[in-house]
Formats: C-alpha cells, sequence, structure tokens
DNA sequence: CACTATAATGTAATCGGTTTCATCTCTTAC
DNA sequence: GTAAGAGATGAAACCGATTACATTATAGTG
C-alpha cells in the first residue's frame, strides 16, 4: 500500500528515473518500446508524480491564492468562479482564502489576511489574488499594504478593487463613481430629484466613491443633496430596512432610493411593502452589485452590475500575465453597467 | 532576491541547518543564546520555510481538496464555509475545486470531477471532500464511484449528501426525505390537500428522496397525489415560473406548492404575482434548501434548511478524524429542519 | 572525582521528483 | 572511412526542508 515512486517504476521497468521523467514529461526522446514499457507500468500502479517534489525542483506549483472577505456574500462566488474558470484552463488551481467568519470579531480580520499571505508563500503559490477586506477601506490598513507590498515583491500579487491610491501593486478595479452615477442620472432622467442614498460605511472606499459619484450626478443637474436623505451604516438586508424606514418616515420623504448594494435595496423594497408603498409607481429604489438574487426579486431590481464575470476574467488575464513576467497597466478599470429592470419609474406627479 | 534558505540562515548563523529546524519547530531543546540569533536572523531575512519541502519529508501538507460543483449556488460557500472556519483551526488550507461552469456543456463534468481527484492525489492534499454533482444522481455514476472508492484507499474521503448505496465511503448527509415530509406534512397541517410539487430533477437523488417524502406525508394522511400536479424538470427561478404557471393554469388549480428548492420557490413567487393570487392567502408555498436569500425575499420564504453550516461543521470534524486515523461511523445523517415563515397559512375555504 | 543523564549541536540521509552532463549507439554526409 | 549530429539512456546533483544518529559539552549524583 507503500506510494510508488518514480524509482519504483524505473527499478521495474529496468531504467533509469531520468528515462521515467522523460516520458513522463515529454521533454526528450524516448525509445518507443522503451516508452510503452513505462506507461504501461505507470498505468498498472496508477502511478501519480508527486506534485511537491516537482515544485520543488521547478519552482512552480500551479497554485494561486485568491484571498477574499467572506465568500458568504454572493459578490465573491461569482468573479472567483469567472477567475477560476479561466485560471484552470492553464493548469492553475485555487486557494481559497476566507478571512472573515460572520461568527468572529473584525478586529482579527487583519490578521487572518496577514496570516493567509504567509501561508500562502510557505506553499509558494505561483500568484496571489486578493478582494476586498481591510484594503477596500477609505483608510486602508497600512501596515497591510507595507506587506503586500513585500510580497508583491516576491510573488505576483493582483487586487481586485482596492483603494490602494500610492502603491505599484496591480489592480483591476470597477469605477465605482462612475456606476454610482449612472445610477444617479438614471434615476434623475426619470423625473426624480428628491433621492435618498442608504446604506454602506462611510469608511469604506466603496461608499465613499459610489457618494461621491451621486453628489456629482446631482451636481450636473443643479440639484440638492439632502443630508437627513443620506443614511449610512450597514450593508445588510435588515439595515436596509431600517434605514429606508427612517426616510420614509420623514415628513419631507423621497421619491426615490439610491442603495449601496443590492442587499440594502431589498431592505428597501421590504420597507415600501410594510409603507404600502408600490414599487415602482410610488417609489423608485434602484441597488448596486447586481448580485444573482437581483433579478429574482419582485418586482425585478434595478442596479448597478459590479461586473463579477468581467473582473474575474480580466484578473486571471493580468495574473496570468505578470506570472509569466509580461509587462501589464498598473490599473485596469472597468466600466460598470446600469441593469434597468423593474424597480424604477418615471416619477409620477 | 533570491530565495533564502534554512542554509542560508544556518551559514549566516554559523550553525547547522539541523538547528535552524529545530528553532523552527521547537523540536529539541537550542541554547537561548543560538535560538536568539537564529530568530533574528530569520525576521531580518523575512525568512519562511518552504512547505513543499517540508511536506515532501513530513508527508501531510495541511492542503484539503474540496470538490463541489458550483460555487454560484448559494448553498455550497454556505457549507464551504462553515466546514473552513472549523478546518482552519487546525492549519489546513482548502483547494477550491468547481466542477461544472454554467457555460460549459455537462458532458464534461465528470471528467472534472475526476480530473480534480487526480490534482488533488497529485498535491498531496491530507484530504478531499465531494459535495453534490454526479455522485448525487440518483443513479450515481458507477466509474466515478469506483475512482472515488479508489482514491478513497490512499487518502481519507468525505462525500457530502451523496448518492452511494452500497459503498465504504464516508458520508455525512441530510436526510432529505425527512425534511420534504416535514415541509409537506406542514402544508397539511394547515389543511392543504391540495399540493402541487415543482421543480427539480427526476434523475436527481435528492429530488427522488424529496419526492419520497412528499408521497410519504400524503399516504400518511391519507391524501392522493394528483400527477398533473408534479412538474420536473430545472432549479432554477425561470423553471420555477414556468412550472408554477403550467400548475396555476389548471383548471383544477392547488392551493399550496411544494417547491424542489428556493430558486424554483422564488419562480413561484413570481408566478403568483403574475397571476394575481395573493401570498399565502390564497397560495402557499414552501421551498427547500433555505438559500441566505430565502428571508430576505417578500414575502419570506417558509423552507426547509438544508443545514449548510451544520453540515459543514460535521464534515470537518469528521475528515479531522479520519486524517488523524480515528475510526468513525460511515454515515453521519443530520436532521433538517423546516423554517415557518411567510409564504404558508392555513388554507382559506 | 568518576559516571551518567541531559542539553546542545553537527553530519548526513531522506523525501520524490527534475535536470545537467556524460556516454554510447546509430545515421547521414562528405 | 571518418566526422558530425541526433537519438537514447544513465549517473549524480539538486530543490529545501526534516530527522535519525552521532558527538561533544554540561550538569547532577553518589
Amino acid at each position: 500500500m507503500k506510494h510508488v515512486t518514480v524509482y519504483d517504476i524505473a527499478r521495474e521497468a529496468n531504467v533509469s528515473v531520468a528515462t521515467v521523467s522523460r516520458v513522463l514529461n515529454n521533454t526528450a526522446p524516448v525509445k518507443k518500446e522503451t516508452r510503452e514499457r513505462i506507461t504501461a507500468l505507470i498505468d498498472k500502479h496508477q502511478f501519480q508524480p508527486n506534485a511537491l517534489a516537482r515544485s520543488l525542483i521547478r519552482k512552480e506549483t500551479g497554485m494561486i491564492g485568491f484571498i477574499l472577505p467572506d465568500i458568504t456574500n454572493p459578490f465573491f462566488p461569482e468573479v472567483l468562479a469567472s477567475f477560476d474558470r479561466e485560471t484552470r484552463k492553464l493548469g492553475y488551481t485555487c486557494f481559497l482564502c476566507d478571512t472573515v467568519s460572520s461568527d468572529e470579531e473584525t478586529e482579527r480580520q487583519y490578521a487572518r489576511e496577514s496570516q493567509y499571505l504567509g501561508i500562502l508563500m510557505e506553499k509558494q503559490v505561483d500568484g496571489i489574488v486578493m478582494i476586498g477586506g481591510r484594503l477596500d477601506l477609505s483608510k486602508p490598513d497600512a501596515a497591510l499594504v507595507r506587506e503586500v507590498e513585500e510580497v508583491a515583491k516576491r510573488v505576483p500579487v493582483l487586487m481586485i478593487n482596492g483603494n490602494l491610491p500610492n502603491t505599484k501593486i496591480h489592480r483591476v478595479a470597477v469605477d465605482q463613481r462612475l456606476g454610482a452615477e449612472l445610477a444617479a442620472q438614471h434615476l434623475i432622467d426619470l423625473g426624480h430629484r428628491d433621492i435618498a442614498v442608504i446604506g454602506g460605511f462611510v469608511h469604506m472606499s466603496n461608499t465613499q466613491q459610489r457618494i461621491q459619484g451621486f453628489r456629482t450626478a446631482m451636481r450636473n443637474n443643479g440639484l440638492e443633496v439632502r443630508k437627513e436623505w443620506m443614511v449610512q451604516g450597514g450593508f445588510s438586508v435588515n439595515k436596509g430596512l431600517e434605514f429606508a424606514e427612517q426616510v420614509l418616515n420623514l415628513p419631507d420623504r423621497p421619491t426615490a432610493i439610491m442603495c449601496m448594494n443590492d442587499l440594502v435595496a431589498i431592505g428597501a423594497l421590504k420597507a415600501a411593502d410594510r409603507a404600502g408603498l408600490a414599487v415602482p409607481a410610488e417609489l423608485s429604489i434602484v441597488g448596486y452589485d447586481d448580485i444573482p438574487f437581483a433579478s429574482f426579486s419582485i418586482p425585478e431590481l434595478t442596479t448597478v452590475s459590479l461586473m463579477a464575470n468581467e473582473i474575474g476574467r480580466l484578473a486571471a488575464e493580468m495574473l496570468h500575465k505578470l506570472i509569466a513576467g509580461k509587462k501589464v497597466p498598473s490599473l485596469h478599470s472597468v466600466v460598470p453597467e446600469l441593469r434597468v429592470r423593474q424597480t424604477t419609474a418615471p416619477l409620477q406627479k
């Protein structure tokens, strides 16, 4: 029951290990007869070369580390899937590095990201992708950034969507500002002037950027941003429900709500339902992210796509180039798309 | 910029590599002074031992392969996350092995599972978890089963939820039959007698088992199963919509619909909406799976939990025991729970 | 003080492959 | 007939750790 090795094969085939290795990798001509003898033995013993030993000398492992904050958030599987699909064509396998677990305090998150970087380095991965988490804050963790830069010197690192202004780390990112601007402009085009913005965390860069985009659109149209209609502090359905109820209970209520993500938008849908407001007839709602569920809700959610597939695909493409030692631009920007569905409608006078 | 090794550290510290290894692993006493000299150098060079080399000789890699059919299906991230959470406490890292991509034909799926088994063996993972896919069919792929059994001889393998009657492979699985029975009984208790069952694939074991559970409940209550109300053939929202419309358009329409998963149930909700039927007042709907979104829909979906967290946790526990060489029961059955929410109500006469 | 147990360290084998270099045989060309 | 080039193979070094075994220094004991 012992594991069979090249030596076992070599001995039984009456050749040297070098020859076995040659048929394994097609790296040099081997006499047809010898090759057949060897492959027969390989089949017979179901021999599989030990990837550890191979990687040790080849200095490439075919492994890529994918660090993400929470696999349970439907956005991440989406980009991971598309990344993995591309990446596996070239023979890579991904390590999943999930940095938060819902049941743990956030303060351990940094340690987790840092810890994973260490593990991935030890395991000699060929490349690392990082998305979200501590690097997505409006003030990204300086120590972590420094660490990532240090890691990037030794192995190709690709950031997705992070907020890293003064750094040489390669990135692919959607233009969040533009996405929010598109959403806001859409509402404005429908005649809305009283627009609330709910959800998100002001200390997170994505929220900040989206709010900036919103403000830009408002300014471009000469509209005023009312601060009692800006309610931030969470990304969940329940928070969305809470925030939406808050703005809908104001004496002066908005006619449209722009949500910082789809979960919040779903919460807002709930709030509208509870308040007896018809969507989109009496209240327009737009989400952000275009999670798979966005097109399943009733009514179907108008939202801004995070371009998960495109991001994953591009990330794979860039990382492979980096691994191959090719030059790549340090930032690849992806243009978001507005998905107009059923939760937005022209303002009714 | 060359990678530093134990030899570099040893040379610079004027000791042998053995001593360096000792401080690295705390495997034998080292003079305090020497230890400090070495750790200082380790810090200085940010030395990290090469896990490949270590694993090669230790014969353990701290890597676990997790084979699943589609990370985009929200159930899988859920169990993966809880599995990973447990497993990482013990120093393991998971390979993600996603066997299908939406854009590829199903016939390549078996090759993918088989291919991943090969890759994982080569990479010398300490254990493998398999969930769904080709092993979840009512007639599981015999060749694959044989292959899995072969693999299981060399490395601990744990199945989640598969359908493997005559095999010694260790499994943790929810009792699907019981879950469906709970759901059906719930509807019956509410006074429903005319119950449709939509969604699923009859060639998949989970669908088969759930339908069995449904029949059991009906039989126990002396109710009749009407075959025009049994519509199978898909697991998606759109299919659910289609199937629900089909049964709702029958001259003799059911008062409750039991769906083979939550996506189908969401489709059914849509169908009810289009047909102008109030849920749950005029139509009760129950789903299956309890995906995260189930509690976000409006109204919130009554459904059967797949116990993703519990499954993941248990799988981790069992696999660790297997890796440690301990005896474990070959099947650990998990009892499903009915989550009663807002889409079911007493039958209105 | 001699003797033994333990601490501290070094030497070299080992894990299982790949790869360089050397050797030998066999064509093919001139 | 011999030199050159390609084909086929083997011996041994190597990747970077761990560890069995050997050796020396130190401490403790009677």
